[in-house]
DNA sequence: GCATAAGGTTAAGTCCGCTTAACTAAAAAG
DNA sequence: CTTTTTAGTTAAGCGGACTTAACCTTATGC
């Protein structure tokens, strides 16, 4: 690795203190739903990327198609999933969030989101607006370089 | 939930692309080492917050002593952890990172890390400029945030 | 049309995280 | 000095994630 720019520098100290904070509020989190972390993930992608086929889970998360069907019906058993027949391909699934799914990930979402308001009402409006303005092209740039992986 | 500021929206757009993914590279990463998350959870903390003992780490992750003991031990005969006595309470022990563990979870930070570059390298040096002032301002109110709770 | 591949499910079994319960040893409290 | 609390370990057992193997059904290639 070659000698980090101030950027790196501040960007990997963002990460470590962000990436600290979160994980432990998203492990207690689903601690709480009584729901495990593969069964949290997988909602997640659901909610993130939207519709797809058990293959998909599969792929991303890589265990066999088996793990995906038995983990995935226990999501339609608890009701946080619905499985249809995909009618383009009768041998596909097509999997959604229930709205149940959908309450329980936004209710995630919110919590952790709540801490934005904890954070913004320690900074003053110009800092606010000079950490928006910054952010914008940070999120920009990474959805950038996502798309093109 | 008030209506949220601009700063909270774009903080949050930040965190939903960057958590996504720097969650899967963490997932990737572990499996590759062979290592549980709950292992390397334990790991993370150690490098993180340096020495610590058996209760502190049942505590954070909030399970029994009794599963703490036994993770540790797994992690201490793989060579990841080094487990002593506490000269000051014979009862206790410190746990710390061996040259093994450390290794470990510096290869990883790395791995997230080297993200950081390619963003760079997709900026101008005037929006690096403005990224790494804001983060500095927005990671200093996160360590201040988080010293009060 | 027939063989082969692809999407999914089911069953059986393994491994591991985690719990409770019983225990040891050391420290603190009285 | 005795009692109680605290730190940690060990053993037994439950439950869940995940695997392989066998299987069914639908789509695809020749």
């Amino acid at each position: 690795m070659t000698k980090p720019t101030r950027f790196s520098k501040t960007l990997r100290a963002w990460m470590d203190t962000f990436m600290h904070r979160s994980w432990r509020g998203w492990a207690h989190f689903a601690k709480n739903t009584g729901l495990s972390m593969p069964q949290m993930n997988i909602l997640m992608q659901l909610h993130y990327r939207g519709t797809c086929g058990i293959s998909d889970i599969s792929d991303r998360f890589d265990f066999s198609p088996a793990a995906a069907s038995q983990l995935v019906d226990k999501l339609v058993q608890a009701g946080y999933l619905e499985r249809a027949e995909d009618p383009s391909d009768r041998r596909a699934k097509l999997l959604t969030l229930s709205a149940k799914g959908r309450e329980l990930i936004n209710h995630g979402i919110e919590e952790r989101y709540r801490w934005t308001d904890d954070l913004a009402s320690t900074l003053n409006a110009e800092d606010q607006k000079k950490v928006a303005d910054a952010l914008e092209v940070l999120t920009e740039a990474a959805e950038r370089l996502e798309e093109k992986v």
